[in-house]
RNA sequence: CGAGGUGUAGCGCAGUUUGGUAGCGCGUUUGGUUCGGGACCAAAAGGUCGCAGGUUCAAAUCCUGUCACCUCGACCA
């Protein structure tokens, strides 16, 4: 083979995710073509392998926006500076990394106008407009946007200046159906995290503290990363009538009065790619859950010169591709098999189908694992539903060692020094007291915060482990993205 | 945004201390041989040394500024 292809890059290797976390993950970004540093300070460009897996992500949070009664909009991005400044709080949130447009075409315009960090105000100026009556309730729209927030620090996928997410915002007629909708769609999103993404993941309520700047009540899913770090990987909140009252939402109720109503928000965002590349990467690069991966088996065919080869491996493709299975029939003539072996493992592509001249005589093909590297012939007869179950196999088993990963670093603490220990390199869950007092000084000592309130868990006694006095919540503190 | 580090060919790097013709490996192009785990031989192409100023007969090298990336803090999704 004499030629080489474009995708150079591959030859390089990847800094070992034991030595250095962060150099690992930047190596498998750019490596794998997910993403490009872009020429605008803290923005990235999503290449095509990237983009494919945000497509993947939204193909599923939508079809279960939908399925819960969620339908699609789209808000404009600009947004006047009245608007923002309506409610207090949000906008002391978000003042200081809002991106301002100041003139239009050779005019510098009347007021400035926000490039939306996030569109509460936006959708609360036309709820306002939209509603009038309790028959108009509830509104659940979302939106399928990018936003803007000048960060002073950031990372591809993690943080960025510029990033793609989802923003859900509804309004209700009582508390009880916006506290619903709250903890539904945090529902929907852990379980398009674990079943899809195959990244387990903590949920529970923020603290007072971290709560989202305008909301009544904030709640997460928090994952953990394979340097032991949190990261947030989703919100939904409650507002209450917060916006409402600022904007002026108001409906008349069955009973003929003038009431605001109760409204929430819920997003999660291209950080989730993030996500799966930190959960499941290993020292070859990407993992990709075959839920969420863009391809599902590559199907190679081995010394491809020789008769007949090609056209055998190409009735395997397109008998997986035919039961709907995300199949790539790799040909290439320009690199060897034992290229593009490293090179789809690099892109975490899940399983890799070997067809060579004796396969093919003997009515069988080779499949290869990307997450335990395991080998194994299975019959051309039925092959398909083969496919799928070891597909369904290494589902299971990524989601099963990320879990046992992130287990065995959550560690139950009773007092501060058990915290100081478990932040380091993993979660603790601890009784918390409530002061924010115990907070700041985890952050400032241990440069760990609060990550959430965990609903399910019974308290393990009665006593802080910050400072020892009389707690009755559960609180997971870490240090975090 | 604070402290430290890096920026030289598509990629990875040497050269900078002590200023004096721009180097290496991989990749790329062409020809040939190979082909079940990153092939081999031969020839060739490829760089205003991150960017902008300054010092000097002369700057990748010294000075100033600036941008990007990495690490640790602060802030946040």
């Amino acid at each position: 083979m004499a030629k080489q292809p474009k995708e150079q890059e591959f030859v390089q290797h990847i800094t070992p995710r034991n030595v250095d976390f962060s150099q690992w993950y930047t190596d498998v970004i750019l490596q794998t073509g997910l993403v490009d540093y872009a020429p605008v300070r803290g923005c990235m460009v999503v290449k095509p392998y990237g983009y494919a897996i945000w497509e993947r992500i939204q193909q599923e949070m939508d079809a279960r926006f939908k399925a819960t009664g969620h339908e699609n909009v789209y808000m404009p991005m600009l947004i006047p500076e009245s608007l923002l400044l309506k409610e207090a709080e949000h906008v002391e949130g978000f003042a200081p990394e809002v991106a301002w447009v100041t003139q239009g075409g050779t005019e510098t315009l009347q007021e400035r106008l926000a490039i939306r960090p996030t569109s509460e105000t936006m959708f609360c100026t036309m709820y306002a407009k939209w509603v009038q009556s309790w028959r108009d309730l509830p509104m659940k729209y979302n939106q399928w946007c990018s936003v803007m927030r000048w960060e002073k620090s950031t990372r591809p996928f993690l943080r960025t200046a510029e990033f793609l997410w989802q923003e859900g915002h509804t309004i209700h007629e009582t508390p009880e159906e916006a506290q619903a909708e709250t903890l539904t769609m945090l529902e929907v999103y852990r379980e398009v995290s674990e079943d899809i993404l195959a990244i387990p993941v903590y949920c529970g309520q923020k603290s007072e503290k971290e709560k989202f700047a305008g909301a009544r009540a904030t709640y997460s899913m928090e994952a953990m990363m394979q340097d032991g770090k949190a990261l947030q990987s989703g919100t939904t909140h409650n507002f209450g009538t917060n916006f409402a009252e600022a904007f002026g939402i108001q409906y008349l109720s069955r009973e003929g009065k003038l009431e605001f109503v109760h409204e929430t928000s819920w997003g999660t965002s291209t950080r989730l790619i993030g996500a799966i590349i930190m959960t499941h990467g290993d020292e070859r690069g990407l993992r990709l859950p075959p839920n969420v991966a863009p391809i599902q088996a590559v199907v190679l065919p081995i010394a491809q010169h020789k008769e007949g080869v090609i056209e055998g491996a190409k009735r395997v493709a397109d008998t997986l591709a035919a039961v709907g299975i995300r199949v790539k029939f790799d040909d290439r003539d320009t690199v060897s098999a034992g290229w593009k072996f490293n090179e789809w493992e690099l892109k975490g592509v899940p399983l890799r189908i070997e067809v060579g001249p004796r396969d093919l005589a003997a009515g069988q093909v080779m499949a290869a694992r990307r997450d335990t590297f395991e080998k194994a012939t299975l019959p051309m007869e039925g092959l398909a539903d083969a496919v799928r179950a070891l597909l369904d196999e290494i589902q299971a088993s990524l989601f099963a060692q990320a879990k046992a990963f992130r287990d065995e670093r959550t560690t139950v603490v009773h007092n501060y020094d058990e915290l100081k220990q478990a932040v380091e390199g993993g979660f603790a869950l601890g009784m918390w007291c409530g002061d924010e007092a115990c907070e700041e000084k985890v952050k400032q000592e241990l440069s760990a915060t609060s990550r959430n309130m965990p609903f399910d868990q019974k308290p393990h006694g009665d006593t802080c482990c910050v400072c020892g006095k009389k707690a009755d919540k559960a609180m997971y503190f870490a240090k975090a993205y």
